[in-house]
DNA sequence: ATGTGGGCATCGCGCCGACAA
DNA sequence: TTGTCGGCGCGATGCCCACAT
């Protein structure tokens, strides 16, 4: 593995991963990803640039390296990848890089966990409390026998460089604390709360420790890093005497920062100048991408591009996203619904499918992200929004025609038709009666077909599962066409021959309840005991649920997302239940749902192989 | 004075000069410089690069512009400059910059002092001992009433930065120090034992607060900075497991340090590839250059290259070459001799003159220059080294020829009339014989003709002055004519109509004596008593000289050159008496002479206005 | 289970005079 | 005159538990 000219050397996959977080979806070497030069210029400034040369918008390409890399002086990581444009736009000839599906890729993931660091972590004496989880699982066997149980752990950080902390098991009541070491740990790294460490155990045993800064300004970009504001000359005692002017010790203090940042080579301009020109003309180029920056992936599959822009995409679709939270490295998938679909700049890159889609989200937590990129997403079927809440007059369409990648030359086929508004494939049109669209079109592998002919498209919310939870659920009072319409919505997705997912959706329609935003988690309570007792954790209140023949795995986490109708009726009482068991109420469990509400339970039940063992 | 595109803003001039040295002679802007391609890749780095492109040696250019800048991390003084290459070599019109002469570009020079950093100063405690003279002539006045007299003093730095420091003047016995925001100053700074730090009072009345680092490690070049080797990570705590492999952490090192030097953007080669393209075909261009790095200047004034380059440069050439102190402001002169005149790069740099000069020194302390360029050397004259010790089939001569000068096209003219070796010019032909050349072709004004006559060139220690002083001292013994050539050496150079610098040279055969390395100075003690006496401080022993009526001054230092010739013979005892006064034996002030020694004093004589006022 | 605050021991920075070179 | 050392006072660091959430 050849080091390439400059910079720092490659650094443990494992722990780059983990700091990346599980979002971080770097193509594999020899496998076709598209490059998007618009969304190269984006990492540098999220301002657009007026004097930037024509350039193709899609660009696909090969991956001929690909190397893991981390800021020696942030630790963020990044990657930084070599790519050569293919001649022929998707010749996806030896591209074997299909490892989106199942998480088969990584043989054994090491375990990690993540946390944000707090006041008292950052600040205060110098202690770090390690949650309990993590000591348990990440952190090596501490003897309880001594008084106190002490021990020192050793980590290592991105950079292979080891670091010592006393790890002790004190106070009332016990709790898990590293104490001496973590002082210096802090100030070296420069760490302040709100930054997450993130600690693993990998494949040899051996411990390791991240970090992932905290974005803290949004409007803060890469050019101007927050750690820019760090003072270099005297702290307390740098005086300044009046006949010093102003105009003097602002030069002096902007002479520092520009030197700070100029020693970021690659977030230049010149550098995806340089890149999207060699790319435009068919020469090998490279690319640096920081995967926990603002910035969305500007290198993508081919294969997810194309399957992406295969379908149409139309206002008042709703779709979900995962997204990493920040506290833990699991994943939120949170869902919104498409508001507009346009261009993000038809001055400089006319016809580019990047960030077309204009968004809102049911929830306020990515208030920050208003486009994505339909690779971006899964779409969630059917559509529910009424019409009348998009503005008619933006509704635009991304035709379902094949993305035409413009491998050297410059021109570029038109991804969308007309820069006036289009209307909906026929196929995607609004719903405004009451029914459902038919499953064409949704997203179906063949061996789910059986949980596709068992799912109930009327419009109550509907628990099924594969014939054997029948839908007892009552709907949420029943004033209208147009709210009802929310109700019962459900996507159902194959995770392999024996397992199913289910979901089951309730969508909120007051967001000003906090207990809402809350996500929906489930939590498999069973140890040996049969019937097994299954948790549901619903806005952070439980609620159980006892299967007496199956079991319940949780594959991921479900979101609560608001509807879009308003309700002023009066709160319905809705009771679940499902076969042989019984619910509490979701009245009881102190949620007051309302007209329009919707819910999404999302689990997944394994037919087979029931390990009653 | 616009500043321009990139880097730091022009710093203080005076603060600036200070810092970097007497011995930093810019050029104005408008003057005529010659620029060396090949010194200016040395400051890259010292080896040869093979692949470089073929440039002329030497283009002669017109000064555009000169900024003066310092590091913002190492506070480091340097300059940049912006060149106009002359169509015609040697196109001196307007060239009104002759400031070597006389030191009057200066009107008032500000007042400054340089001490190295003791241990002291730089580890303990946190305080710094101001040396008596220092306190008193630069930093603000003390009120000695108070108990203990103590003053807040406010220093600015070549930043504009202003650090305020505690001056305190007490212990037993009292003693001047800075205290309170001296340590704050050592870690922001890094500074270390051996760094030099520069007090200044500006013609403003400001006291200004500068540092030299001390050039640590001279095989490291500037791409390697001294202070790369500074660990980044944990510093005590930092583990290096069993299992840690060595490699990895040499990388990890490696690249701190290549992300370090690469920041640092004026030294790269490419740089000097640019400047020197621009420079040959005509083109302004901007180099930069850090006069206390070890590299030498490579724009050096047109007419010292053209006056050093119209004389013969011959093996056996004595000469001496001034070189900044490191502990104070001052200059010294060390001698050395010509040992070879060949082309350092004949591949590379054919004809060029740069550093043409292989030496070697009468003292060890310059002994990481071996090479030298003829404009950074005066002669002296006469040549005194025996044949013998100079490796006979290396003897080149530099003809007195003028330099050719490219100024825009490609062919130079032979600064070097073979690669074969040449013989010596007639008139500086070895003198195996005992006597001594003639005076003509040494350096005299038309104004020193008076001590031209009244040397005495014997083979005699001769202490001469102006027919007042007699040569009344002994020879060191007389064993040999070869061992005794190098005794009575002397120079004489004018200073002016009515002084006159004359100098006794005693050289040193052996080498491992330490004392012998000690520079020779001369302290005028004298107040307003007469007569005066002037006490020469000689290896750090004082010899007293009572002149009656004449008034001694110390112009420069004088260094003690250690002979060629090694000899058994016993020690002898010298005594030196001036005309009206005794003076002790060197004897007796503790300097055990050899044969074949020789001792160099000089002084100044004022002949006219005795200022017995 | 874990974040925050106060108590308090300890450490090291930094100011001091006493030497000595 | 000034470099270095040991003494020592004071303030910051950092370990601990109590309490709250």
């Amino acid at each position: 593995m050849a080091e390439t000219s400059s910079g720092s050397p490659p650094v443990d996959t494992e722990l780059w991963h983990a700091c990346a977080g599980a979002l971080a979806h770097l193509p594999q070497v020899g496998s076709s990803v598209v490059y998007f030069p618009q969304g190269h210029a984006e990492q540098v400034s999220p301002r657009p640039f007026l004097d930037l040369p024509p350039f193709p918008p899609a660009i696909a390409c090969k991956v001929t390296c690909v190397d893991f890399l981390a800021d020696p002086e942030t630790d963020e990581a990044y990657a930084r990848m070599r790519l050569q444009p293919l001649p022929h736009p998707f010749h996806d000839a030896g591209d074997n890089d299909h490892s989106d599906s199942p998480l088969l890729c990584h043989e054994s993931k090491p375990v990690s966990f993540a946390k944000t660091l707090t006041q008292s972590d950052a600040n205060n004496g110098g202690g770090f409390s390690i949650p309990r989880y993590c000591a348990e699982t990440i952190l090596p066997r501490l003897d309880y026998a001594q008084t106190p149980p002490v021990q020192t752990v050793l980590a290592r950080d991105i950079h292979g460089t080891v670091w010592k902390f006393r790890h002790i098991y004190r106070g009332t009541p016990r709790r898990h604390l590293l104490t001496t070491g973590w002082s210096n740990f802090v100030n070296q790294k420069k760490l302040v709360a709100g930054d997450v460490i993130v600690f693993m155990r990998g494949n040899s045993g051996e411990l390791c420790i991240g970090i992932r800064r905290s974005m803290r300004g949004v409007g803060h970009h890469r050019l101007v890093p927050s750690r820019c504001g760090i003072k270099v000359g005297a702290d307390q005692d740098l005086l300044i005497p009046d006949l010093c002017k102003a105009p003097d010790l602002s030069m002096a203090a902007g002479s520092n920062c520009s030197n700070f940042s100029r020693h970021r080579t690659p977030f230049t301009m010149q550098s995806v100048v340089e890149a999207a020109t060699a790319a435009s003309s068919g020469q090998s180029f490279e690319i640096v991408y920081y995967p926990r920056a603002s910035a969305a992936e500007f290198c993508v599959k081919s294969h997810l591009v194309r399957k992406s822009l295969q379908r149409s995409w139309a206002p008042g679709m709703r779709f979900k996203m995962a997204v990493d939270t920040d506290d833990a490295s699991r994943t939120s998938w949170y869902m919104g619904t498409i508001m507009t679909v346009e261009e993000v700049d038809p001055v400089c890159w006319p016809m580019s499918p990047w960030k077309i889609l204009q968004v809102t989200w049911d929830e306020g937590v990515l208030q920050g992200i208003e486009r994505v990129s339909p690779w971006q997403v899964d779409l969630v079927s059917p559509m529910l929004l009424p019409p009348l809440s998009l503005p008619r007059k933006k509704l635009r369409l991304l035709h379902p025609r094949e993305l035409q990648l413009d491998g050297g030359g410059h021109e570029v086929s038109p991804l969308i038709s007309s820069s006036t508004p289009v209307y909906p494939h026929p196929s995607y049109e609004f719903q405004v009666t009451g029914l459902y669209p038919s499953m064409e079109g949704a997203r179906h592998g063949s061996n789910d077909g059986l949980a596709a002919q068992d799912f109930a498209f009327n419009n109550q919310l509907g628990w099924v599962h594969n014939n054997l939870y029948q839908p007892q659920i009552q709907h949420l009072g029943a004033s209208g066409l147009a709210s009802s319409l929310g109700l019962g919505t459900s996507f159902v997705e194959a995770a392999g021959a024996d397992n199913q997912l289910i979901a089951l959706t309730v969508g909120s329609s007051s967001s000003s309840e906090p207990a809402l935003s809350s996500n929906l988690s489930c939590c498999d309570e069973g140890g040996s005991s049969s019937p097994k007792c299954t948790q549901f954790v619903l806005f952070g209140k439980a609620i159980d649920v006892q299967p007496t023949n199956e079991h319940l795995q949780l594959l991921s986490h479900a979101t609560v997302a608001d509807g879009l109708t308003m309700s002023d009726g009066p709160q319905s009482e809705v009771s679940l239940s499902a076969q042989g068991s019984s619910i509490e109420t979701l009245e009881n469990a102190g949620l007051h749902l309302q007209q329009g509400d919707s819910l999404c339970l999302t689990y997944m039940s394994a037919n087979a192989d029931p390990q009653s063992s």
